[in-house]
DNA sequence: ACTCGCCTGTCG
DNA sequence: CGACAGGCGAGT
């Protein structure tokens, strides 16, 4: 569910409530999420360790404790939310972290796409999912790679903008989003794209990023995203394209069209995007 | 560069 | 019942 606005307004959410405070308790599950959940692990490294820092890369975050960092993604219905303690685990709870200060941190994923794992300095760097991400979307290399690589590239330009390689971050809300920001039809071949439209387009992908991580990201729908401490997100109202099919287009008198490619829905105006 | 599989839940 | 869901990676 969760691309980088939504990640990001939880990583926001964590900070306040568990920065600075030490583990107490574990409760972890041996589910198969990405990969197994290493719940032994978990409930022998973690207890008495400090929270320092919660950083962000592309979907994934980073929780660095002492020693050790606990990496985890949401996937597609990935949740951490912050409750007191004690609070009853809901279904498909997989892992809970009691921190000193009467705070919970549990982790909620009924699909189990996420991922969970815990990692010590060494291992980070060297842990592929994180290696083989591009700079991440946010950021100001981002744009210069994103221009690179839509030149050097046959794909249509959708695909391009979902390849967490290229840059990290964008999902399938955002993809469609940007591609209608910039009026360019989500099939286009990336190459085939003049140089100043990337150049825009690499600008609005973090325009339209920005401006849903300051509406707390898009809840779409109940049991959709929310925050850590349990908040919807309201980006979903100002969303052009993604979700209105058949809807009029809010940039010109156009209707909104949704194709599936590979499994996966894309949303765009053939009238206003070329 | 694609397809498919991984899972559960919801909605028509 | 089938269609669909905000993601990723193995395999071809």
């Amino acid at each position: 569910m969760p691309e980088l606005p939504e990640v990001e307004t939880v990583r926001r959410s964590l900070d306040p409530a568990l920065l600075g405070c030490r583990v107490v308790s574990v409760q972890a599950h041996p589910v198969k999420l990405r990969v197994r959940l290493d719940a032994e692990g978990f409930a022998r490294r973690l207890p008495g360790a400090r929270l320092h820092a919660v950083t962000r890369l592309g979907k994934y975050l980073m929780c660095r404790f002492d020693s050790v960092t606990a990496v985890i993604h949401l996937g597609m219905s990935g949740r951490l939310v912050v409750r007191p303690s004690p609070t009853a685990s809901v279904p498909h709870t997989h892992l809970v972290l009691g921190f000193e200060g009467g705070q919970e941190l549990h982790f909620v994923d009924p699909r189990r796409f996420g991922l969970a794992v815990l990692l010590d300095g060494e291992e980070i760097a060297s842990f592929r999912p994180l290696t083989q991400l591009g700079p991440d979307a946010l950021a100001p290399e981002a744009r210069v790679a994103l221009v690179a690589s839509a030149r050097a590239s046959r794909a249509p330009i959708h695909a391009l903008l979902l390849d967490q390689g290229v840059i990290a971050g964008v999902g399938n809300i955002y993809a469609s989003e940007a591609l209608h920001r910039a009026g360019i039809r989500p099939d286009r071949r990336a190459s085939g794209v003049s140089g100043a439209r990337l150049t825009r387009l690499a600008s609005l992908v973090q325009d339209v990023l920005g401006d849903s991580i300051a509406s707390g990201g898009t809840t779409l729908g109940d049991g959709g995203f929310v925050a850590a401490d349990g908040s919807a997100g309201y980006y979903a109202v100002r969303l052009d394209v993604y979700g209105r099919a058949g809807e009029a287009c809010r940039r010109c008198s156009g209707t909104v069209q949704r194709r599936v490619v590979r499994d996966r829905s894309v949303y765009f105006c053939p009238r206003c995007q070329r």
